[in-house]
RNA sequence: UGUCCCAUAGUAUAAUGGUAGUACGACAGAUUUUGGUUCUGUUUGUCUAGGUUCGAAUCCUGGUGGGACAACCA
């Protein structure tokens, strides 16, 4: 915890605001989403920095609704962006929407026109578009450039009034329609919209744009540190004119670059693509980068805050790794989960030298990484499961596990030798026959035998059965959003592997959602909702690392 | 043929004019009743050309490369 850190870029902006007494010492941060779809690792990574900076320097973050398009946003969305929040382990100070400030912008509209720093525009989408001009062009003005301010005036308030269909008119700052930065020339303010609003329903029919919401409403909250993603950096010189013209609070916005992570998308439009076209089973599925995706596929809020703080805030570029998060959670869950023995693809193992019915009582201890998790009872008989890819019948030589002639040990239990097998017509193993050594019996072993190989097991008899869920990456590649053609062509059809009847052993079966394990040698396991008292349903939240996956895959 | 942002190992991130370091990954080995964990070691980097300076990853200039910007979206 004391371990030296150097100041992000944002940090070291803060400090020196710090000495130099700025904003009276005050640091006020927000975070600040569209309730128009589920929030992100991506948002994630926002969230901690907003929360964080505020914990850090003894100030405050609001949780601040950016909801000033109301056709597309909803109270589902606010209800979810709240409990994935908490759920991360931030308390915003206040709980704020753009729309409580929706009387105030109006009337900074107002100042403004009053000003001659804006005037209704007659003009349509197009033709407005067409004068616009392009990045290296500049635009022209619009005809209804130089109205007087009293037209103005009552034409916004006709706008207001409902006076209008939508579409017919906009308010546009005066700005300069030549200006390089395309934000500059003259950009709109207000929109007409007859749409119902999530929360002041009919009240209003006209809206403020982002660009006209979002810096005043930071001034109102008197935010000092407005931080958001790169792709605001050619809004800023507007976000600051509208402050200086209004003579408000003034906010800063400092941009931070977005995360993009290695096998799979970030972009709020993609990721609902995979939903309503199907390619996923929800916001939720655990195959999604969203937070409740990850929640449901058993991620923890501290190795996801850990994940944000190492992957580290700037400017450039960047495309991280998923095994960066995957480190994390496998490092938390070593240390925290219970061990339990599942068996996914079974093969049936007959210990020849044990008595037919006789069935003993072993002692297995839950977590290896901390003795005060305790031990639990597993019952040995002499039929037993093994995973089908811990038998070969001709094994190379590098290969630990069970083969003709080959002996390894039965997690807590004995040393087995491999005596025979049976195959049924197509060549598969069907049963295999091995017998035991008493006296190899774990924790008291005295047969003098040291074996390469441990494997897991469960009793024939005793196993409970559970529904698995084995997830592998989303896409194919590396970066989807920069390869040709649609990124959903290269969607990885084994994403997602139901095992419908994995072998559990009995002390598993009374998992709650939510509970997390370690199956032994296979990695670590949430409970999911889906989960009845009829059926249980893990979902794979990461598999262990795998060093003879890798050796096996030499060849 | 515009404006703005950015450039350090495979990935990410430090070094704030003074020994290029850390993490993840990869590779090799030790330990191990999980081919897990743990431990040890190895590998790989300042985009480029000039300039300033005793000294440049860092400051300046030019180039190169990447990204953003032309929704009545945010």
């Amino acid at each position: 915890m004391s371990e030296e850190r150097s100041l992000n870029f944002l940090e070291q902006i803060i400090e020196e605001d710090l000495a130099k007494g700025a904003n009276g010492g005050r640091v006020h941060t927000r975070f600040p989403p569209e309730p128009n779809g589920y929030l992100h690792i991506g948002h994630a990574k926002s969230i901690c920095l907003n929360f964080g900076l505020a914990q850090k320097y003894n100030g405050q973050t609001n949780l601040r609704f950016d909801d000033t398009n109301p056709v597309t946003e909803d109270t589902e969305y606010v209800d979810s962006i709240k409990a994935d929040i908490k759920w991360l382990g931030f308390e915003w100070a206040n709980e704020l929407y753009a729309s409580d400030y929706f009387e105030q912008i109006y009337n900074f509209a107002v100042a403004l026109i009053k000003k001659g720093l804006a005037y209704v525009d007659d003009s349509t989408a197009e033709e407005i578009a067409a004068l616009k001009g392009t990045p290296t062009e500049p635009g022209k003005d619009s005809p209804y450039r130089n109205r007087g301010v009293e037209e103005n005036l009552q034409l916004f308030e006709k706008m207001k009034n409902g006076e209008f269909k939508d579409g017919a008119k906009v308010l546009r700052a005066k700005v300069d329609m030549a200006s390089p930065n395309m934000h500059m020339r003259d950009p709109i303010m207000y929109r007409i919209k007859h749409a119902h609003h999530h929360r002041t329903g009919d009240k209003w029919c006209i809206y403020p744009m982002y660009d006209f919401a979002h810096g005043q409403s930071d001034s109102i909250e008197h935010i000092t540190h407005s931080i958001c993603t790169l792709e605001f950096v050619p809004h800023r010189p507007l976000y600051d004119w509208f402050i200086e013209k209004l003579e408000i609070f003034p906010s800063h916005q400092y941009e931070f670059a977005r995360l993009n992570l290695n096998y799979t998308v970030m972009s709020k439009r993609k990721l609902k693509q995979l939903v309503e076209e199907g390619f996923v089973r929800g916001w939720d599925d655990p195959r999604m980068p969203t937070i409740s995706a990850l929640r449901r596929r058993g991620f923890t809020p501290a190795s996801i805050r850990t994940f944000c703080d190492r992957i580290g805030i700037q400017k450039r570029d960047n495309l991280i790794e998923v095994s960066l998060l995957e480190y994390f959670i496998r490092e938390e869950l070593n240390r925290t989960a219970n061990r339990v023995m599942v068996v996914t693809d079974p093969v049936k193992l007959v210990i020849t030298n044990y008595p037919e019915g006789q069935v003993e009582e072993l002692q297995a201890e839950n977590n290896p990484e901390d003795e005060s998790a305790g031990t639990r009872i597993l019952p040995f008989s002499n039929t037993l499961y093994i995973e089908r890819d811990d038998f070969m019948e001709n094994p190379p030589k590098k290969f630990f596990r069970l083969g003709p002639g080959n002996m390894v040990r039965l997690k807590y239990a004995y040393i087995i030798k491999c005596d025979s097998f049976d195959k049924d017509a197509d060549g598969n193993i069907t049963t295999i026959y091995c017998s035991y050594l008493p006296e190899s019996r774990s924790g008291g072993d005295s047969s003098g035998l040291t074996v390469k190989g441990t494997i897991h097991w469960v009793s024939a008899a005793h196993a409970a059965k559970a529904e698995v869920r084995l997830y592998d990456r989303l896409f194919k590649v590396d970066d989807p959003n920069n390869e040709e053609g649609d990124f959903k062509s290269y969607i990885n059809p084994d994403s997602l592997q139901v095992v419908e009847n994995a072998l559990i052993e009995p002390a598993l079966a009374s998992a709650k959602p939510g509970d997390r394990f370690q199956f032994l040698r296979k990695g670590y396991f949430c409970v999911d909702p889906d989960t009845t008292p009829e059926k249980l349903v893990l979902n794979r939240t990461v598999t262990l690392k795998d060093t003879w996956a890798k050796e096996a895959k030499k060849g």
